[in-house]
DNA sequence: CGGGGGCTTGAGGCCACTCAACGATAGTGG
DNA sequence: CCACTATCGTTGAGTGGCCTCAAGCCCCCG
């Protein structure tokens, strides 16, 4: 692991953009990036809650334990996300990278000293913690009342959305983390993916199974019956 | 169904004090109560948000739909709590009475532009979503990852926090709703609530199965072994 | 080449669901 | 006051979907 100030001043994909402040308005933001090697503990649930990340490479996993080690993901990060934001002094969840990951880290402390004055920036806030929330509720809605394919072929279309583009998309997380996510059994997954493979809705691509081609996206959406 | 304004000035539990307002300070906001019967719908999923809620009396459930009927409630809201306040235009949950409520009102309009001048009001609408949306995060790990007898023990308790007091507590809703909350089925609940009260845990009251006396905290709380 | 991790697939079991019957209660109208 | 009905809750029997356990394959990597 190794620290580094940022240096590229690209006002592209920026965190302080995301966050509704110019590069300008305010010194004070301390921008640095960190990288992880796959599998590392970014933070622990409830531990005090110093930076809020966004990430530039890789992708993160969130997620609670119970006391018997069952685990139940509640969001995975990719690249761009912010994470890690939290309103209370801790998180709320316990995040590491799935693979190799850098991301972008902001002292809350300074965060919150500009939200304060810029109401711009707490707007922002708001906003992100909406879209966090507005993800959760559809959430609970597919773990409480979707069976296995509907909770696939829902992944599926989510992930196709979120990596945004590429024909084939190309899965960071294993079975396992998905089933987290979903609230299966890693072998549950793959017999559902099976099975929509079995039906023409998506094909594996290379020898890894974890590049995925959809073919029938109609398909998929017609397992995502929402209201 | 019949519409007032609110006569009371008592200063008490108020949504505009809720909201980080102090009676005097705005004029703006229009503060109406209305009155449901029970099982009618307070507002219809993707809807226009055109109000802001508070319970002043009775319970009212959120829920999202499938298709096919099949409903997952994501929450329930008891006397004094707020809900419908979206941030984006439309509602994100049909929300229905579940038993005769009387709700305030407050046009979101008017609470929008107050939170454009009033740093403490946006502060308070960001501390709000906050709270549903740890709600929601420790729900997921509830749908995704618990067994019946943990989903009904950890509604149990989450319960009598809320219905604050009462040594015996008298619930709203029925067990469809409860299942619905949880992800079950009514049957389910029924028979995880005999298991409970079978191993000592809790006791019926009176003649109506809804009033519940809970026994033994230590034996629910043995059940919600959060990480 | 051996070992380990990730994925798939099969066999069997269990927990929650489905379907059904029954009792209790509250509301309704004669 | 008493049927009559509808609603709600419990309980039982049987089913089914997902989980558990296990084996085997493939790929990567030392």
């Amino acid at each position: 692991m190794f620290v580094r100030i940022a240096k590229d001043q690209t006002p592209r994909p920026n965190s302080l953009h995301e966050f509704g402040m110019t590069s300008g308005t305010n010194p004070l933001v301390s921008l640095i990036e960190f990288a992880y090697k796959k599998g590392t503990e970014i933070y622990g649930e409830k531990e005090p809650a110093e930076y809020v990340y966004q990430v530039k490479n890789g992708a993160v996993r969130s997620y609670k334990l119970l006391s018997d080690g069952r685990r139940q993901i509640g969001a995975f990060h990719l690249v761009g996300d912010i994470f890690g934001l939290e309103n209370g002094n801790a998180h709320r969840f316990t995040a590491e990278s799935i693979i190799e990951t850098t991301v972008r880290l902001i002292k809350r402390h300074s965060l919150e000293t500009v939200a304060e004055c810029d109401a711009v920036v707490i707007h922002n806030l708001l906003n992100m913690t909406t879209k966090s929330l507005q993800h959760a509720e559809d959430h609970m809605l597919l773990l409480g009342r979707k069976d296995s394919v509907e909770r696939v072929a829902a992944f599926l279309l989510e992930m196709d959305r979120r990596l945004a583009g590429a024909d084939i998309m190309s899965l960071p997380m294993s079975r396992r983390d998905i089933a987290d996510y979903l609230g299966l059994t890693l072998e549950t997954v793959s017999r559902a993916l099976t099975r929509l493979r079995q039906g023409g809705a998506l094909d594996f691509i290379g020898n890894t199974q974890r590049e995925i081609r959809l073919l029938d996206r109609k398909q998929l959406l017609a397992f995502d019956l929402k209201s």
